[in-house]
DNA sequence: GCATTCAGAGCTGTATACAGTTATGTATAT
DNA sequence: ATATACATAACTGTATACAGCTCTGAATGC
């Protein structure tokens, strides 16, 4: 029966810490934890080991494994990251991407993503990561969307917040500018558009950290994702 | 004695990874290599799983740990990823950098950086990659710091390969240029030459990347690094 | 000569045990 | 009441054992 164990577990806990059920700052208690997924320590060890790696957890020698704090500082430079990195992306697939390529992503926004009421934050963040993600597919450059899948999954929780705070969804509207400029294979309008939309949820999110950070330690935080967002 | 084992077998193999000397593709025997590094598999494991999440290696349930191949896309796509941070970074550090900061990068350029020759491959590109970091860290951006570190390790071979072909070194000029834009605040200026510096090498690395990719099978490739750097 | 099957060796995946270290809490002294 | 020292518990770090799977190669049949 037990399939490869070590990327469950690896995806398990990454869920975990990506939900913030395990606290920014706490330390990892691994005989609780392997209990608790029903595996022994080694498997456990060798994912939390990945997530180290991944700057998800801090690994300190002979203390353990530590859930890493989202300080605002690294909440900010992930962000500024991604707009690097998606930033590129969108020029990059103005060039690259074929007709075909960015006519099924035109739809996909358009079946997805015209209304998100009534989703939960959970989807809807889900969502609005595709579509980022779909531009940086586009991009051809394998690299670089693997880059951006690792910091959009260490600031979904902030995403989350933000999008459970602002219920009146400008992005979509944002989004479309964005996917007609790669469809006129506009590069500069494609980059001005998705540059501007990125930087303008960045003073929200400084908000967010900070209502964030101020709930994290409460009990009761781990559901923001579970959220239905209401109407406008 | 004993340190914290996990780190010193993570450098341990990672250096054995970005040096080739396991080679590309490989299968590796934990047994066999746990022995070579008089650790038992448990630790050993712990440390290729890192190596996992920085896409060093690739992890096959059921078959074990390989060396991660380096095609020509991924060269290319990292090369490019490589520089779309690099760039943005530089910008970046025309805002951000303070003027001492910058002095002290000049003067680190100018002390090691005049003349290569006599040089391992290692230790000019040592400092090739020295120079490159210090543009992004007055990025002030840690997250981009740290990408482009995981990007390098996977790049050096190619760079020591680039580097023991082209022995006359006109890096130096353009980085001295891209220094000088960086001093004048110039981001348009700064971004432009530094693009243009990395863009140059994409096709010598191209060509590194055919030279190099039927090199690496052949005995002996493994001290391309040792190498003597010739006078133009 | 070539494909197929099967047995054996070898290797991976995980649990467990134990040594060594770190943290905790109590008792004592100031 | 506060600080310190010590004993104990808890946890980490690593080795080892073993079950199960994968691969190799020889033997067999065509």
């Amino acid at each position: 029966m037990a399939g490869p164990r070590v990327d469950d577990i690896y995806e398990q806990v990454k869920a975990m810490a990506v939900s913030f059920r395990l606290r920014p700052g706490d330390r990892l208690n691994e005989v609780a934890l392997s209990k608790e997924l029903g595996v022994s320590r080694t498997p456990l060890r060798e994912a939390l080991n990945r997530l180290v790696a991944e700057r998800m957890f801090d690994f300190r020698p002979g203390q353990g494994f530590f859930c890493r704090p989202l300080d605002a500082q690294s909440v900010y430079d992930l962000f500024e990251l991604r707009q690097i990195i998606e930033v590129a992306a969108a020029r990059s697939a103005c060039e690259k991407a074929s007709d075909e390529e960015l006519g099924s992503l035109s739809n996909e926004l358009y079946e997805t993503g015209i209304d998100i009421t009534g989703l939960t934050v959970e989807e809807a963040v889900s969502r609005d990561e595709a579509f980022h993600l779909g531009i940086a597919k586009l991009s051809g450059n394998a690299e670089l969307l693997e880059t951006l899948r690792r910091i959009n999954e260490r600031i979904r929780y902030i995403r989350w917040i933000s999008m459970s705070l602002d219920r009146v969804q400008r992005s979509k509207e944002e989004h479309k500018r964005v996917m007609q400029a790669l469809i006129d294979r506009d590069a500069d309008a494609a980059a001005a558009a998705l540059g501007r939309h990125i930087v303008k949820r960045m003073d929200q999110v400084q908000d967010a950290v900070r209502h964030g950070i101020s709930n994290i330690y409460m009990e009761g935080s781990d559901d923001i994702s579970a959220r239905i967002i209401g109407e406008g």
